[in-house]
DNA sequence: AGCACGCCGACT
DNA sequence: GTCGGCGTGCTC
């Protein structure tokens, strides 16, 4: 890294990083006034200006006579040290150019550009000649918390009056104007108000994690316990621990339906809400966030993985909630792992790392085995509720006529439930109607036009859908292969269907459906969820969705429908995930004071991993998928690399493939084997056809240096187009 | 990403 | 002869 704030004089010759997609940093003259490392400055792009970053002394070797000047800098803390290190290394272990990296940096809206201040409306000395309704919901507004003032917008709003009303009260003096920051600071949290009170297990995790936050250092740490068992609340001690110590702290949830509730629990727990970042947040919102984590003006950031790259001043703790979650492996421009990102991030700045989960991933597991992590378990759940008793439904035994998938053993339950006005939930991981829609006349199936992949029937949108592009088509009368009509007919189950087979079963029932695609907007999601939890539903059908941590305190009883369906297919994960997924839906039953059940119907109950599920005994479970990895040197005892090569034409694709291949070199040098070209996991999306190569290597191999030497002797232009993935998540 | 440069088909 | 198709390559 360059030294911290090297100066340098105008004309001097730097290197500017941008967020364009070139590979380096461009050289140019220092403005006028000069500038040092990290500052934030606009360049000329050609004909264009745009955002870079100071990145060092320039590189030297450009034409001195054709540089270009530093247009100048931008009015915005200069990014630290600590984040150039950050992002170098990321660059460097995802194999992303750096330029790709400083986007993620710089993604608030209006970074340096628009008026600093905005005009707010505060109580000003004067009294009205005449005191009107209206005019009295203002003034109550701002007496009850106007301090800082509010926009004329807001305060309107909040006094349920038009903004004339506001605007007559300047002129009384009652109400005065202000030019105010635009970004104000978010409320102070105080770490030091009543938590919820934690017993045994709880407390001293709790105390663990403070004592490692105050340390000041790096560590990692997870935190493993069953739904219930008071996770959050332990890791809202060490969030209190890093506030004291004037620290930030940053947490990570995998999905933004579940940020309202816990943004209630950090009110509750420290008296105001934290500042959120995530795509459903607004521009405004999104550039006072970023402007104050810069300026430390903000203590707590809840958010989506991007927000680890925000500018921290200070950050202390970083939290991953749901740490197994596959949604914290992402393309989002470049293709990280959050849980991987956040570990680097904090060993640069000296953070703890809390890695939170019921079900923590086999790469967290492996990690404390090896004494990289420390470990910390919960084992009892909150008050009275215990686990639900787990079994499963033997289906061969079962007798369930065709087209229908509730076996009379589940039904049975659930009707027991029904008379003790309990609810119950019915697990299917399968959106829509019908997955299958296949001609009687011809035995042809319905596909995607653009991707190889089935259109699944849903009949709520009355449409086909395809779940990897959206491509979507109304539902047709006659086979689009043999023409016959009226033959067409759905195949296999999806939780519309569920839903449909629920009411024929219990016709008195309430029964609904939680689907990501039924609802428009998180919100309306979220709020539909909580009426359920409410006690709004007598029987739930719901996707994984369901899955993530909501609160259905009045559900007794989880009914799987297919707890097969992730085994199939011989993904290295597969075991893993079905494990996850199993043990997160049944921890929805009995959290209150009614204890719960959770059934799983399978047709193999004698499988492994099933029985691992049955029995509860995780340590047993992960144990024998840590051996078996092992023996196969596949992740996490091995290293893999998957390049995915895509092209309209399937034939190019492959050749590159074999041509990769053929200059494998610098892979074998470090001992690492090379499997394809083979049709990646998903062959064609959106008209792309795609190859993979799968690379294999040993753990301490120096992979990344040696994808990029051998990718460098091969030049990949036209139609073609290569990405790497650095620890795929799944592969076949 | 933009934008310019450059080499092959149907127009005035 | 020229307008314009978008493949290729550059941006300090």
């Amino acid at each position: 890294m360059t030294p911290a704030d090297a100066r340098f004089a105008p004309g001097d010759r730097v290197g500017v990083l941008t967020a364009q997609p070139l590979d380096r940093a461009l050289d140019y003259a220092a403005p006028e006034g000069g500038c040092r490392t990290g500052d934030f400055v606009e360049v000329p792009l050609g004909p264009r200006r745009v955002l870079g970053v100071v990145w060092g002394p320039g590189e030297g070797s450009f034409d001195a006579a054709k540089l270009r000047a530093v247009s100048g800098v931008v009015d915005v803390p200069p990014m630290r040290d600590e984040m150039r290190e950050f992002l170098s290394r990321a660059a460097q272990y995802t194999l992303t150019p750096l330029p790709a990296m400083l986007r993620l940096a710089t993604r608030s809206p209006g970074l340096g550009s628009g008026p600093a201040t905005r005009r707010v409306y505060a109580r000003g000395t004067g009294e009205p000649d005449r005191m009107t309704n209206a005019r009295r919901r203002v003034l109550g507004v701002l007496d009850e918390h106007g301090g800082l003032g509010f926009t004329l917008g807001e305060l309107a709003q909040m006094a349920g009056t038009g903004t004339g009303v506001v605007k007559g009260l300047v002129g009384h003096g009652a109400v005065v104007e202000r030019e105010a920051p635009r970004d104000g600071p978010y409320p102070r949290l105080d770490p030091d108000l009543p938590g919820k009170a934690l017993a045994g297990d709880q407390a001293e995790a709790a105390e663990a994690l403070a004592e490692a936050v105050s340390g000041g250092t790096y560590g990692t740490t997870l935190l493993r316990g069953v739904t219930g068992s008071g996770k959050t609340e332990v890791y809202l001690e060490a969030v209190a621990a890093c506030l004291r110590a004037g620290r930030q702290a940053l947490v990570l949830l995998p999905e933004i339906a579940l940020t309202a509730e816990f943004l209630s629990r950090v009110e509750a727990r420290f008296g105001a809400k934290p500042a959120e970042w995530h795509h459903g947040v607004t521009q405004t919102e999104r550039r006072r966030a970023w402007k104050m984590v810069a300026a430390n003006g903000a203590q707590l950031i809840v958010g989506a993985r991007s927000a680890l790259f925000l500018p921290f001043a200070d950050l202390g703790l970083v939290v991953v909630d749901e740490e197994h979650d596959t949604s914290y492996k992402q393309e989002d421009g470049v293709l990280y792992s959050a849980r991987d990102m956040a570990v680097l991030r904090a060993s640069i700045c000296s953070a703890q790392v809390v890695l939170a989960s019921a079900t923590p991933s086999l790469e967290s597991w492996a990690n404390v085995e090896a004494g990289k992590y420390r470990g910390l378990t919960l084992t009892s759940r909150y008050g009275t509720a215990a686990l639900p008793e787990m079994g499963a439904i033997d289906m061969r035994a079962e007798d369930v006529p065709p087209g229908r998938w509730v076996s009379p053993a589940l039904a049975g339950e659930v009707r027991a439930r029904l008379e003790k006005g309990e609810q119950s939930l019915l697990f299917l991981n399968r959106r829509g109607y019908a997955p299958v829609t296949i001609c009687r006349a011809c035995g042809h199936m319905i596909g995607c036009p653009h991707c190889d992949a089935r259109m699944v029937e849903h009949r709520f949108l009355k449409r086909l859908v395809c779940h990897q592009c959206g491509e979507s088509t109304a539902v047709p009368e006659t086979c689009p292969s043999c023409e016959v009509a009226g033959k067409l007919a759905a195949v296999g189950p999806g939780v519309e269907r569920m839903a449909e087979e629920a009411a024929a079963l219990f016709p008195e029932a309430r029964v609904e459906v939680l689907s990501s695609d039924m609802y428009t907007s998180a919100r309306a999601l979220k709020a539909r969820i909580e009426e359920i939890a409410a006690g709004g539903a007598d029987i739930v059908v719901g996707t994984q969705l369901v899955a993530k941590g909501h609160n259905f305190p009045h559900l007794t009883l989880v009914g799987v429908i297919d707890a097969d369906l992730g085994l199939q297919g011989s993904d290295l994960r597969a075991a893993e995930r079905t494990f996850q997924l199993m043990r997160q839906v049944a921890g929805r039953a009995g959290r209150a004071e009614k204890p719960g059940a959770a059934l799983m119907q399978t047709f193999q109950p004698e499988h492994p991993v099933i029985r691992a599920i049955l029995t509860g005994d995780e340590d047993a479970f992960w144990a024998a998928e840590a051996a078996q990895r092992r023996a196969a040197g596949v992740p996490p005892y091995g290293r893999m690399a998957g390049i995915v090569l895509s092209s309209p034409d399937p034939q190019a694709a492959f050749d590159l493939g074999t041509r990769l291949v053929r200059a494998g070199e610098p892979l074998r040098r470090i001992g690492a084997e090379i499997f394809g070209p083979a049709p990646a996991p998903v062959a064609r999306i959106r008209g792309r056809h795609r190859v993979r190569l799968l690379v294999k290597a040993d753990k301490a191999a120096p992979l990344q240096q040696a994808i990029s030497d051998w990718l460098a002797r091969v030049d990949v232009k036209g139609d073609l187009r290569l990405t790497v993935d650095i620890d795929p998540q799944s592969f076949y």
